[in-house]
DNA sequence: AAGACGAAAGTGGTTGA
DNA sequence: TCAACAACTTTCGTCTT
């Protein structure tokens, strides 16, 4: 892997954190996040003939991708000079396997292109990393296999597929945005999300509030100290059992809420649960639960106080000039 | 006046008989 | 298949800053 950027262009900080799944780079200096779309210029050793021959490894032929129709290769049941070593009857056979294999394939890469068409734009409208749309093609690829599409519409199983992908590169994105991006219900992608996952046997964790907090808090333009303590405090919770059965996206709302009180970088509850797309209602309850059980009423008094102070010291800097 | 808070009723989904 | 249930939402009135 070859990175271009070795500085931060805000603060030409060189420490850099290269998260590969979420395809981003942050500055750990000031939370910057500086490319969202990565170029893997690593290479890609694959075996291109399975049998006889060389033995070894080329780097020859497009890289193999889910993301094209085929896999980037293409089936064909035999080839044209094979055939002068058949008698007749096998000639006859080779014709219906052909004729066969034709009209399989065909009828499965039709739907398939159509399929990664939409999945890509989708993807795009979301601007998710490629590890991420590839996953969801090969979801979506295997589902078709499977015959899981049937009675279900394509748009819907990419849209599954897609959260799936999300929720396993833990990159999540909430079922409302995903919705918002295919123009399919929200229960709809939900329903084919379960069965496409349970029929084809993967396994997701339930997803973790932590994941959502670095989206939710630069859509607020917070500090990454506050993000920091946010996901602190989603530690916590987590010990004490406050998060289970509840909805990732409120929680991580809530922390985010009571991280910025604590800093000084009050937000609204209203602001939150926008960008969290939940209810200032929820975001009470879990807020409420966090003052509860994590004793931070006291906690935040004392942050507040240590704020103020700074906040003074900057009204004196500004005063003097 | 805007934001925070809380109560009450409604919604959509899960679970277990 | 139905009822109970928990989480979350909507709505609205009241309190606080």
């Amino acid at each position: 892997m070859q990175y271009f950027i070795k500085k931060c262009p805000e603060c030409s900080g060189d420490d850099l954190f290269i998260n590969r799944d979420k395809g981003e780079i942050i500055c750990r200096a000031c939370g910057l996040v500086i490319e969202d779309k990565m170029v893997d210029a690593g290479q890609e050793w694959r075996e291109f003939e399975a049998e006889g021959g060389e033995t070894g490894r080329r780097r020859s032929g497009a890289p193999m991708t889910y993301t094209q129709f085929d896999q980037g290769l293409g089936t064909e049941v035999g080839q044209k000079a094979d055939l002068f070593n058949l008698d007749s009857k096998d000639r006859n056979k080779f014709f219906r396997l052909r004729k066969w294999q034709y009209r399989i394939s065909t009828a499965i890469e039709r739907n398939l292109k159509l399929a990664l068409a939409e999945l890509k734009r989708v993807s795009s409208f979301l601007k998710l990393p490629k590890s991420v749309e590839e996953e969801a093609a090969m979801i979506y690829t295997q589902a078709v296999q499977r015959g899981l599409v049937r009675g279900r519409s394509m748009e819907s199983v990419v849209a599954g597929a897609l959260y799936a992908a999300c929720r396993r590169h833990e990159v999540p994105r909430t079922l409302d945005e995903l919705s918002e991006a295919s123009n399919i219900e929200k229960k709809e992608i939900g329903r084919t999300y379960r069965f496409v996952t349970r029929e084809l046997g993967i396994s997701i964790l339930p997803s973790n509030p932590a994941d959502y907090i670095a989206r939710f808090a630069s859509s607020l333009k917070l500090n990454p100290e506050t993000q920091s303590k946010a996901v602190e405090i989603l530690d916590e919770a987590q010990h004490e059992e406050l998060t289970s059965g509840r909805g990732p996206t409120g929680i991580a709302a809530a922390a985010l809420y009571v991280a910025a009180l604590m800093h000084g970088e009050k937000r609204t509850q209203r602001e939150v649960a926008d960008v969290a797309g939940v209810t200032e209602v929820t975001i009470r309850n879990r807020y409420k639960e966090l003052l509860d059980k994590l004793d931070l009423e006291r906690r935040m008094k004392e942050e507040r106080k240590k704020g103020r102070r700074k906040k003074l010291v900057v009204n004196t800097k500004k005063g003097r000039r």
